[in-house]
DNA sequence: GCGTTGCTTCGGGCGGGACCGAAGCGTCAG
DNA sequence: CTGACGCTTCGGTCCCGCCCGAAGCAACGC
């Protein structure tokens, strides 16, 4: 039992095991992103994990896609987040440095946090792009509208075009995918955005916020 | 989630919260011994926990009694060991006293193993309960049942009339709950079980063989 | 008062393991 | 073939935290 609790007690493995909670099949490096560590790092923990049963692991070509092994699992981390909310009342500090995070920040290769979301819902509502739950798909108004913002999407790869993907500090969903990164590049291109020091964190310019208000109509 | 699962992630805390599964109330210094470590130790793991609100502490002269600190923490206990048993084909030795443990044992304040699973089942089958996804019910029958055998319901508690757990040697449901406690104390009270040395083992003594043959209709 | 017992806090030793840089292997695109 | 990419293995560093010895408190019995 305890070798079990162990493996969760890490914060990087416990951060991966929430990532896949929802039952999704994400990539080492994905994961490596989202644990905020090395893609070596990632890799370790994610034999120790899979050695251990609480992951099966999907090979397809050079990618390893790894998700919970049974629902089982999930049903453990389930309990051992209800303790872990109903125990400790527990105050962290709120630093500025995570409210930086919780602005805007990249996850992977697209924007997440309150600017993930926002683009993400200004899309759905104007009906630019549909989300599913297998992916979602840009609509022709939506090719339209990414076209003239800058952005054109390539349909050669075997990427999902439009992913969703929950985002951690809003609950809510934001635009992975390649139009989740095309956006993203295209707005560090257009210098809307900056990385910080901390190179997840993003700083949105003084340009940037007039655009998102313009181009997509929400102000942040 | 991280700081929880790193809690019971340590062999002395892990043995230490196993050794209060069922319910009981125990001193530190008993548990430093169960945990095989100096009372010292033992101390600072207790506060840990309890700070964390895994356990609870009852300060009775100059003695301290820790326990569980509520049902949450055991289903905790009850699914990380679930996942220990199925996920890793790990070779274990299977002791006598492991067999034992699977026969019939306490798991928090009700019945589990195979004398747990076995009582559901007949209950079930007879239509004295049925269960649900979230929580069963008593029928009427089920009441008349319950009453000729000796267990009154009271309704006063907040606690779930009737819940299933499972069984993590077993892999099936036994019940738990208000229901799953009154029917383990009544069968204490008619002397049809015993506590080994092994405070979690169970013994069925003869009379309760008999018992459970006539009045649920097993033998085990 | 005194000693005993149950439990805690303090200090330092020590080992396990998380982490990253560098390098190696397999897959894919051109 | 060549380069790019995803992922892993290897080596080495460093820090966290488990652990115990010693000492300090508090609650009993006498």
């Amino acid at each position: 039992m305890a070798e079990i609790a162990a493996l969760v007690g890490d914060p990087a493995r416990a951060t991966i095991l929430s990532t896949l909670f929802d039952g999704r099949a994400l990539t080492a490096t994905e994961l490596s992103y989202a644990a905020n560590v090395t893609p070596q790092t990632a890799s370790g923990h994610l034999a120790k994990m899979t050695q251990a049963g609480l992951l099966t692991v999907l090979k397809q070509g050079r990618h390893r896609y790894f998700r919970l092994a049974t629902p089982l699992v999930a049903q453990m981390l389930e309990s051992i987040m209800a303790v872990a909310a109903s125990a400790p009342p527990r105050y962290r500090p709120r630093t500025a440095q995570e409210d930086r995070l919780r602005l805007a920040r990249t996850c992977y290769d697209h924007f997440a946090g309150i600017l993930g979301v926002s683009i993400a819902d200004a899309l759905c509502e104007r009906k630019h792009i549909i989300l599913s739950d297998d992916g979602g798909e840009v609509t022709t108004a939506g090719q339209t509208f990414l076209n003239d913002f800058g952005v054109s999407l390539t349909t050669q790869t075997r990427r999902p075009i439009c992913r969703h993907c929950l985002d951690w500090t809003e609950r809510r969903f934001h635009l992975s995918g390649v139009v989740g990164a095309a956006i993203a590049t295209r707005c560090f291109d257009l210098g809307w955005v900056r990385r910080e020091r901390n190179p997840r964190a993003l700083q949105i310019t003084p340009k940037g916020r007039e655009g998102f208000r313009r181009n997509f109509g929400f102000s942040i």
